[in-house]
DNA sequence: GGTGAAAGCTAGCCGGC
DNA sequence: GCCGGCTAGCTTTCACC
């Protein structure tokens, strides 16, 4: 992993679909050596993929919430249970179990507040081990 | 926005770099039209831009916290300095504000958490306007 | 939506440093 | 060991049906 490794990495971060010879032009470098080091990346899992970036609005998905969760329960069962229904939700965007207060951290991606509404009541107000459930609204994305 | 146009944006979000040729074969069109298809989702904005996605730990992003801040004071050049110098970071990789408490939903990526300590101290908590800033550690990953 | 042709890209091979 | 130049084969992209 030398400088040309993080310039490849940085450029294909910005634009995933840039050809070899335009990426190998940027770092300097010529395509066959730019090529080999692409794929050095890739295999080594440094690169993973490459994702096309969805406009939220467009698949329903423009109104985002960051949903704090405790649970009634710390019993293993019942813990499991939660974490597998939670997981397969589509809206569930994120989940994280934390060390402390609250228990999990989800963020939930859904077309508007009624959707939401709807959301939060039948798939996990209804779950059982749930304790409280708090919701967290943005007023705006400063960043990411 | 018919079937197809889903077709192509769930299988390029899944993987970015296919092939136009791969991608008409996939969704059951033939190349001309495919490319027509998805140049019109880029260009309305539906398709955003491709990343490529990059393994955390190799770049030295590999933990992550979420942090809650809470300001001393809503007076709006206090804030508004505020956010301009966290979004200035580049370990903010997400910045919230939110209605209610807490203020602000920050995720920072460094190394690890002796880069999180030094980065906490000496980069947050020196900003003038900080109240009070709260640390949450995952656990697990369950999604996201 | 499909077809065909020109331009450009990918990916392997081999020589040079 | 890594870069650069070359070439064959494939893909992208456009005008036209």
């Amino acid at each position: 992993m030398d400088a040309l490794d993080r310039a490849i990495i940085a450029e294909l971060a910005e634009d995933g679909r840039l050809s070899n010879v335009e990426l190998a032009a940027r770092i300097g470098l010529t395509p066959g050596p730019c090529l080999r080091r692409v794929q050095r990346l890739e295999s080594e899992g440094v690169i993973r993929g490459y994702r096309a970036i969805v406009d939220p609005d467009a698949v329903g998905r423009g109104f985002e919430v960051i949903v704090h969760v405790d649970l009634s329960t710390q019993e293993a069962a019942a813990v499991a249970g939660f974490e597998a229904a939670v997981v397969a939700l589509d809206e569930v965007v994120e989940c994280q179990r934390l060390f402390g207060r609250p228990d999990y951290f989800l963020r939930i991606a859904v077309a508007d507040l009624g959707s939401y509404e709807a959301f939060l009541t039948q798939k996990i107000m209804s779950l059982s081990a749930i304790g409280r459930v708090t919701s967290h609204f943005s007023m705006k994305a400063l960043k990411g």
